[in-house]
RNA sequence: GCUGGGUUAGCGAAGUGGUCAAACGUAGCGCGCUGUAAACGCGAUGGCCUUGUGCCUUCGGGGGUUCGAAUCCCUCACCCAGCA
């Protein structure tokens, strides 16, 4: 993998980028949607072409357990299998121990040797570790793939914390130790190398974020990742915290993964501390839940809303993408309220739109130099905006 | 016209003397969802407020029995079925 820095900017973290996989290029800031079970939840894959999506996420627990990795493997891949011939990111797992585990009883348990699962399907027992886990993700292909790590919820007391964040180094290298001794970077369908990444944990606790990062970027990593930050939050100020902390010490030649986040504000806020690619499960699950974002002020509502009985306007009025352009409210919460499946495939479809076409501007204001004044009502809450950002943008 | 059955919250539908402001479903309403066990989950839903083992008004209309009626009786209206 190659990572190219094409832009910086002196008032902001944001930086434009080019990340070479061995399925290609994909253009930084970037989001992923996520496509867990080998597919984004209702869409096709011409579909997420069509919408600007360079990259998505497949994940290493689910695909295990049902085809297995086996099966993906002689199907050619993830990639070919899917019909997707363009970057794919495995996730680890590590998230899974903690929904399935840490906030419920039973399903997961995290040692220092690895993560006992039981699985969600039909409760059979598997064991997942750091080098088991890259075992999966090299035969899904993935081109991307991310260590295993612990990551406790964010409101779990500070030892707990801690806890995660020496359990997580360690996998670490265990991790890359493995990662190197298997050879797994070897792609042999391309001349680029396949890369692992690694996460930075330590919940809202600066000292530990800090450990961990010095941890997690000593080891030769493709890129840095930063976890447990979109869970359990009891707001958006923690994922602001987790982040800001951190920010400026990251490796500048690396990228940087948030991972979880976000929603559109957050999305501009974390590019402006220097995160350059970005995952989450929200404007598809959203969509199948009935609501829908408007690009004015990023606002959600609900299609339910009885408001838009009448109404036969376009879903969102600002909105260029196929769905705004063919459908009404009207037509698409009848749909929705009447169970049709295509309400569902319409609203993920203008919600992934609104989201890629946000980076896509955010992109674009990068390289006009235009990010911090474009997007400077959304910066006031971080520090760094704070202190630098506002600062010198007004020199 | 006769006989039988029925009429309960927006709709559907339980309840057949007190524990009923009335189960349940649905519609409508509100809230939540951030590395997907998620086309999901939670809440309120007669009115009022001082939000309480609170007050007021309800179970087709009217009348009655009873300490007490959505529940029993009479009557009227309407609906359904069968017979004429």
């Amino acid at each position: 993998m190659q990572y190219k820095v094409r832009k910086t900017l002196p008032d902001s973290l944001a930086r434009l980028g080019e990340v070479t996989t061995p399925s290609g290029k994909f253009n930084t800031p970037a989001f992923m949607p996520v496509g867990t079970q080998g597919a984004v939840k209702t869409l096709s894959p011409w579909e997420l072409e069509e919408l600007d999506a360079e990259i998505i996420l497949g994940n290493t627990y689910h695909l295990h357990i049902r085809p297995g990795e086996e099966l993906i493997n002689n199907g050619g891949g993830l990639q070919k299998w899917s019909s997707w011939n363009k970057p794919i990111l495995t996730d680890s797992g590590g998230y899974q121990a903690y929904s399935l585990g840490a906030t419920r009883q039973n399903s997961a348990k995290t040692t220092d040797e690895g993560v006992k699962f039981s699985s969600h399907i039909d409760g059979k027992k598997l064991f997942f570790t750091p080098e088991s886990v890259l075992d999966i993700q090299h035969k899904l292909g993935s081109d991307i793939a991310m260590v295993l790590d612990d990551c406790p919820p964010i409101e779990t007391d500070k030892a707990r914390v801690a806890i995660g964040v020496k359990r997580t180094s360690d996998w670490a290298k265990r991790s890359m130790d493995y990662w190197q001794k298997q050879n797994y970077a070897f792609s042999k369908n391309s001349n680029e190398t396949r890369a692992l990444f690694g996460i930075i944990q330590g919940g809202v606790h600066e000292d530990l974020r800090k450990v961990s990062l010095e941890a997690i970027q000593s080891l030769p990593f493709d890129g840095i990742a930063i976890g447990g930050v979109a869970i359990e939050s009891e707001g958006k100020e923690k994922i602001n915290f987790a982040v800001d902390s951190i920010a400026q010490l990251l490796d500048k030649n690396r990228p940087h993964y948030l991972m979880g986040v976000g929603e559109p504000e957050d999305l501009i806020r974390m590019v402006h501390l220097g995160m350059d690619m970005f995952d989450c499960v929200i404007p598809t699950r959203f969509a199948r839940h009935g609501a829908f974002w408007l690009k004015d002020g990023y606002k959600r509502v609900s299609i339910e809303n009885s408001k838009y009985r009448d109404d036969f306007g376009p879903l969102d009025p600002d909105c260029s993408c196929k769905i705004c352009k063919n459908f009404s409210r009207s037509y698409l919460r009848h749909l929705y309220v009447s169970g049709e499946t295509f309400a569902l495939r319409a609203l993920s479809y203008h919600n992934l739109a609104l989201i890629l076409g946000l980076m896509q501007e955010i992109r674009e204001s990068i390289e006009s130099g235009q990010f911090t004044n474009k997007y400077q009502r959304y910066l006031v809450h971080l520090k760094y905006g704070r202190e630098e950002g506002r600062h010198s943008a007004r020199s």
